[in-house]
DNA sequence: TGCCGGCTGGCTGTCGACAATCGACTGGCG
DNA sequence: CGCCAGTCGATTGTCGACAGCCAGCCGGCA
């Protein structure tokens, strides 16, 4: 029974409070916990069925990735994001793929750009079906294996935390249909210019990609976020 | 007496846990924990007088900014630092700080740059007068205020996980003596890019600055760093 | 009626103890 | 003599409880 060997693997290298984070990652990036909102140690502990030890580490972790906010003493709560966020969030964005897209040209044997190719025909034929949520996938997927092609480290790792962002972003404002077809065939330049070796163009490319998702997002941000009157509710 | 009262306020911000982040940070920047050193939790909590528990939120959030790696059950060790660590280091601070001087350009009053003339001027004071540490923390605040000055604040998280590595990585190194006036010098031509508010002049300036720093700081990086072969002295 | 002080409830900060797990040592067997 | 299994010490993971602090509420006073 391969699942159950896999499930007891993870168990292992997984403790518990990695899990944690886990859980708490899904419940903000898919809105179970709203911004602002308040999270209380002991009513958190006894909903995931553990102590307080094991919560407040994960809570720390959350802390540093920038996504709830601890005054000492005073407790935590689930970071709220603005206008400004989202515009600094994609402008780092956008030169940390630069940089793994530099890497890659200057590193890369060519035949790696077949991933790339995969999931961008795979993105066309979602975005053509209007499936937003596969093209969404599949968006990321793309970002996330070129950050990976890059093969530089600490990109990687600083790339989790904006990804980490992202995601919460993309989650809290649903892309309006009419533009998943740009942003599927967006893709093409860009993988076009890695294909050519082309730096200059590749990172043009690049960062106007992501200018322009960014530009989408922020356009109308602040009617999602709401004042957020610290509503109590549990999670 | 505003000393104690200043202390008090910090004491007030300032739980015991961000006490002893300060404490980690500096042992580790210093080298009083050195690269592959475990951290016994129990022996860690005893020397600084205080519980497991404070201690452990701390080890997550320096986990989380990879200056220690912890594999769960087995333990939490300071992480080591090998030549690659260095290039990409060198590589992500280039463009973060290209970054950081284009949202300058694109929003600064010109008056701002005072504070980095002034932080220039005092540089080359200390160059001349051979005071390598002086030259060190002016090089660090150069950098540090070209960040704060962008006002972004997303950057300036990220420049904080990257500053930390870089203060590890000059202490672990010792600067050559003949290379600080060098070093010194070259900032001038990013503030004059910057004055000009020529975007690209002022962008190639710091990633060559940064890219001829690291280049000299990974230039013998293998010598320093030594095989540890787990060194089990005490903090 | 408005402001100031004490009080109280809830939450976080901290602690000591127990349980689970891993690595290393030791002893026995082929 | 080399390899494997069992055992033991050390260290981490987890828990429940207590203390301290903060915010908000309530009562008294000008």
């Amino acid at each position: 029974m391969p699942d159950a060997l896999h499930s007891l693997g993870q168990l292992q290298n997984k403790s518990l409070r990695e899990h944690i984070v886990d859980v708490l990652h899904e419940a903000i990036l898919c809105g179970d916990l709203s911004p602002g909102q308040p999270l209380i140690e002991t009513d958190l502990a006894a909903q995931l069925g553990v102590s307080r030890a094991p919560l407040r580490e994960p809570i720390q972790i959350l802390n540093s990735e920038g996504l709830v906010e601890t005054i000492p003493r005073r407790g935590t709560r689930v970071s709220t994001l603005e206008r400004k966020d989202i515009v600094e969030l994609y402008s780092l964005r956008g030169v940390l793929e630069a940089l793994a897209i530099r890497c890659i040209i200057d590193q890369s044997d060519p035949c790696d750009l077949r991933r790339l190719d995969a999931i961008c025909e795979r993105m066309s034929n979602a975005a053509n079906a209007n499936r937003l949520r596969k093209v969404n996938d599949l968006d990321h997927s793309f970002h996330d294996t070129l950050i990976a092609m890059s093969g530089h480290c600490l990109l990687q790792t600083t790339w989790n935390l904006v990804a980490l962002r992202v995601r919460r972003v993309m989650t809290l404002r649903n892309m309006r249909n009419d533009d998943i077809r740009l942003v599927a065939y967006s893709h093409l330049p860009i993988l076009d210019a890695i294909r050519d070796r082309d730096g200059e163009r590749a990172t043009s490319a690049i960062e106007a990609h992501v200018a322009t998702g960014g530009d989408l997002v922020a356009e109308d941000w602040e009617v999602d976020t709401m004042p957020a009157p610290l509503q109590r509710q549990d999670l």
